[in-house]
DNA sequence: CTTTATATTGGAACCGGTTCCTGTTAAATA
DNA sequence: TATTTAACAGGAACCGGTTCCAATATAAAG
């Protein structure tokens, strides 16, 4: 291993001068080409955890995701890499597996570690979160999710539901059924319903039913048959392209036809919505657009910057052949 | 920042005492307890750089994946993690974005931060990256290619393809068109389709056509209608799930039904492969315990434990209901 | 009651950088 | 030419741990 003092000696000068020379100190001309010399010889690049010892803080931003396979965290991540290395940043990603705790122990990990600033993919924010935001002194911005005390990036998940709402009315759907998830998760749970239900308010002629089911495709594809035949509603109005999915597999065991005997919207804008069998129309998210904002203001929390306590990322209903107009 | 010399002091004992407390050094009882009383007080923990920088070392393994977004780079990323938390080390996952040049620079910045080890989910590779593998004197375990300079974890491409090829023959099939990658990747590009032609081999009466395309949904989509339209085959064997996923798309939108009018299958065992209607049939690999088998042999590289040069991972054929009986 | 072995502990050096302070030298000013 | 100033370079201390070596104390052996 070839140190700065190994290039000092080499260069005939003195450490304090290397570091100098590598840290935009002023420096002379001639001492300033003799060091670049032995460097370029030696290929010799600076001791990481050296530096960070003194500096006492790393150019890491620590990210924590939910799930590693899941369309929305990986898009995410790709975003925030991007901008990341663009300000030569470097992103760690820390796997929680849908688990709250391991997510609080990788926020007092990363901390441990020194990372410059931890950005969240956050599903729910417990009292634990707080009391670890607090106690790690290191900023901290959630991503999907939304909380008054700290820096947050979401989806215009009110919004798009909003306006998904009022397209499939405008599509002349008025037997309506849809199905959420749990309301602990805020932005999917709550905002994206009450976005919905605010477009339907409008409309006295339609009627409305809310079921719940979870993330997973394969629950969806459980309960959408009881639905149908409970309710038989002209739309499935779907949290999220995986119900969706789920749904639309469930409506072609049941011999529907997508959408003339059944309509089917999601929510995010998954590339394999485009790939199905009707395409479906959904609310898309932009989410590697979303990580890179997210990146960008998490580097002026570092700098000190002030930002936005609530950041909104973009949507846009995409309509595909899903939605049959009535 | 609470550092190891303030818990020494409030021990009433020197540094050193307290470092080999933390490191199963011989300490008495009586002061063993008294650190132990100070440590929890405080809640200290040691600083990982002042570590690093003495061992020369970390507990990290680098992971290097050519993105983020596809179902098998996250399962396997999944599969290491959970595997290296259960043995305490840190994975670090480092984006190369498809690009073979960013590859290698992550491979020097990798072991530039000391990772005790480098996992690389490979596509190609080249002289450069054996150049970088030799310099940087660190273990290396590919997977997903081989290679027989180092260590390699692979999926059983060769064989998978083979089984495949049999069971299509099973089912009848007779007119063939195998839709393939790039040569560059021989996992995908080349043994897929040489396992595939093996099977093929024995069966006088076949008439197979290979064609080629890239590893995005689109490209089959806009590739597949010619193949159709100048070849006819009854099935279309697809060298990954995203190319059948594409396929299956074109299929529809030519108006054909899958399987009655074309069959289709697939390789890799994507989830959504069976949330499509019909289902694909297709080559299951199990990504997530190949990540784990992965992260345990790298340990064992590690700890300067022998492994085998090439290990290999489990597959599974999956029929569903995209390949119809002739 | 010595002598010897063993268990603990403290002190200092070291890992590879950064930074503050001081001294030297050359350039600018009087 | 004498003096002030600025530019540059060197030395030492420091970041927070680990580890080697020597010192002390305690127990075992003679």
């Amino acid at each position: 291993m070839i140190t700065i003092a190994d290039i000092a000696k080499r260069a005939g000068v003195a450490k304090s001068t290397v570091s100098r020379y590598l840290n935009d100190g002023s420096i002379s001309e001639a001492t300033k080409r003799k060091i670049e010399n032995v460097i370029n010889e030696t290929g010799y690049t600076p001791n990481t955890f050296a530096q960070s010892l003194k500096a006492k803080k790393t150019n890491i931003i620590g990210t924590i995701v939910p799930r590693l396979d899941s369309y929305a965290s990986s898009r995410t991540l790709i975003g925030i890499d991007e901008r990341l290395k663009e300000q030569n940043y470097q992103m760690l990603i820390s796997n929680s597996n849908q688990c709250l705790e391991r997510e609080i122990d990788n926020i007092y990990t990363l901390a441990k570690q020194k990372v410059a600033g931890i950005i969240l993919l956050a599903t729910q924010i417990t009292e634990e979160h707080l009391k670890a935001f607090r106690k790690i002194e290191i900023p901290i911005l959630l991503v999907g999710q939304q909380h008054h005390d700290i820096y947050s990036l979401i989806h215009n998940d009110f919004e798009a539901a909003y306006q998904l709402g009022r397209y499939i009315l405008s599509k002349g759907h008025r037997r309506i059924a849809y199905l959420g998830v749990t309301e602990l998760d805020i932005a999917v749970g709550v905002k994206r319903k009450e976005g919905f239900k605010k477009a339907m308010e409008g409309e006295p002629g339609s009627e409305v039913k809310y079921f719940e089911t979870g993330f997973k495709i394969t629950e969806a594809l459980n309960k959408v048959p009881n639905i149908i035949a409970e309710y038989n509603p002209t739309i499935l109005v779907c949290a999220t392209d995986n119900i969706a999915l789920g749904a639309l597999k469930a409506a072609y065991s049941k011999g529907l036809i997508v959408p003339n005997d059944l309509s089917i919207t999601g929510f995010g804008g998954y590339e394999v919505t485009e790939m199905m069998h009707p395409g479906i129309t959904t609310a898309k998210f932009y989410y590697k657009e979303a990580g890179r904002m997210a990146a960008q203001r998490m580097m002026k929390l570092i700098n000190g910057e002030e930002i936005e306590k609530l950041i909104l990322s973009n949507y846009e209903i995409i309509e595909r052949e899903s939605v049959d107009t009535l």
